[in-house]
DNA sequence: ATCATATTTGCGAATATACGCAAATAAGGA
DNA sequence: TCCTTATTTGCGTATATTCGCAAATATGAT
């Protein structure tokens, strides 16, 4: 490692993970987790305008987190690989249980027997 | 859910996976993977700023990612959970498979027995 | 109280992201 | 070819992030 130090590899690590700081784009993933989907759908579901939902399918292609193919006028599109729904629902789970929690905190339980 | 749809989910999961876009804050994870460390450690680790390595440490635990315990003057953070890591890692190992995908198609490789 | 060490905070400038809209492109008919 | 449908691209603007520096704060020792 010639005066070039090992961080590459942390650019490249969270450049890949950088889609996962956008709620339209996890909420992309969980909905391509259901099956494949065209572009116009995604932005309907998403209640979008559709050049939005098609930019935000560019950079999830371009990361690879995403794959498409063209049919006829419409562009499908899926999950590369359902490791990364996997990944992100470890994310949701721990997430949701701090809000558990902190809302336990919150309303002053204890954790103890009544 | 009256008006306001079931997004905020999606925020909050966006706002929690936030910290993984950042090359610096993958770093600071992998290293309390290691075990818990000091501002100063850290930032003489990753050779960046004290400030920034605060910064990044204030924005880490403010997520709950990381947590934090003042002993004298010096202040050690640690994971929260080491699940965090472990999403972290299959994200990394998605990423360096597809690494390989691709030096394989740019070296013309076919996967085929030679 | 004063000082040294460790960390946090405020602020400004450079850079990056998000997204609306209009225009461009692609594919499949009539 | 011309039209329709589906998607992508370019561009401007609003907003957010990153990070350096100086100043503020916290803790412990003299």
């Amino acid at each position: 490692m010639s005066g070039s130090n090992g961080k590459k590899i942390y650019s490249m690590h969270a450049d890949f993970c950088k889609f996962m700081g956008n709620p339209k784009r996890i909420e992309i993933l969980f909905l391509l987790g259901e099956g494949e989907k065209c572009v116009e759908e995604l932005a309907s579901l998403m209640d979008i305008r559709l050049p939005n939902a098609s930019q935000h399918l560019a950079i999830m292609k371009d990361k690879g987190i995403v794959e498409s193919n063209r049919e006829g006028t419409k562009v499908y599109y899926r999950l590369s690989n359902p490791k990364v729904l996997e990944a992100c629902l470890i994310m949701r789970d721990l997430m949701l249980e701090q809000l558990n929690n902190k809302l336990d905190i919150i309303n002053g339980g204890t954790h103890e027997i009544p």
